[in-house]
DNA sequence: ATGTCCCAACTTTTGGGA
């Protein structure tokens, strides 16, 4: 089973070059977070000639994430339910062929002193609670734009980071907290030297000078984890006529 | 060079967000 997910910043934008993307690489499942989109917009029924269902939770001009999967879609959830605080449509839940999947757009928190900041904290402290509370034996993923990267190694240069969002001990701390759970960063296990990103800034030619970060991440459980077979950025989907500023992550499961 | 891209609107230029 492959699973994906990808930041696609706008599909309005970026539909070409996600349905170019599906034939390529296949996957049984593709998270999208950043679809800019109402769930009127979203495009199920091009999705559905290219073989995959879909699930959108949007709200237009921000966030906006979905699940498209050639597996099948059950058991459809949005949010962190009743007493959640989502902050935007950031969140969505659907069982597909046999795995509870969880597309996650974490808040970027914007600076260190800022409140959204604490709110990026606090949506990762539900993002947990969520995990912890799954049944035992099922296997969970929780993947997409985490906006944080788990170590010094997965950014270009730690140095020229310090005191930013996204390598804070705080962040850092929450992504911790998953793997305390149970919840297995699988990309590392393939790439356990770092150097490999998912994100390059549009500004300053970073994709050009290697200037990025690897803040999008597949989250398994431990069992599902165990069975993780290759994982891959495809670098090529950041290059070309109107990239996303985010590259695909893949992750293989037997 | 805070140098790009994408969205919406009191829309043809600006401001917000990443």
């Amino acid at each position: 089973m492959r699973i994906a997910t990808w930041n696609v910043n706008s599909m309005n934008v970026r539909l070409p070059r996600v349905l170019e993307w599906l034939e390529l690489a296949e996957p049984d499942v593709l998270c999208l977070q950043e679809t800019k989109q109402s769930d009127e917009k979203f495009p199920h029924e091009q999705l559905k000639e290219a073989g995959y269902d879909s699930v959108h939770h949007g709200e237009g001009r921000w966030n906006g994430v979905a699940i498209l999967s050639r597996v099948g879609i059950e058991e459809v959830t949005t949010g962190f339910g009743p007493d959640g605080d989502e902050r935007g449509a950031r969140l969505i839940g659907a069982t597909c062929g046999g795995v509870r999947i969880l597309s996650c757009y974490v808040p970027n928190g914007r600076s260190l002193d800022s409140e959204h900041f604490e709110g990026k904290l606090a949506w990762m402290d539900q993002l947990c609670a969520l995990l912890r509370d799954s049944p035992a034996d099922q296997d969970v993923v929780a993947l997409g734009d985490f906006n944080i990267a788990p170590d010094d190694a997965d950014v270009w240069d730690p140095e020229a980071l310090i005191g930013m969002t996204h390598v804070s001990p705080q962040e850092r701390a929450k992504l911790a907290a998953l793997t305390e759970i149970g919840f297995d960063d699988v990309f590392r296990r393939f790439y356990p030297d770092g150097g490999v990103f998912s994100w390059w800034d549009y500004r300053d030619g970073a994709f050009h000078k290697g200037h990025g970060m690897r803040i999008d991440l597949i989250m398994a459980s431990a069992s599902l984890a165990e069975r993780a077979v290759g994982a891959y950025v495809d670098r090529e989907a950041r290059k070309g006529h109107k990239p996303s500023d985010h590259a695909p992550v893949v992750a293989d499961f037997s």
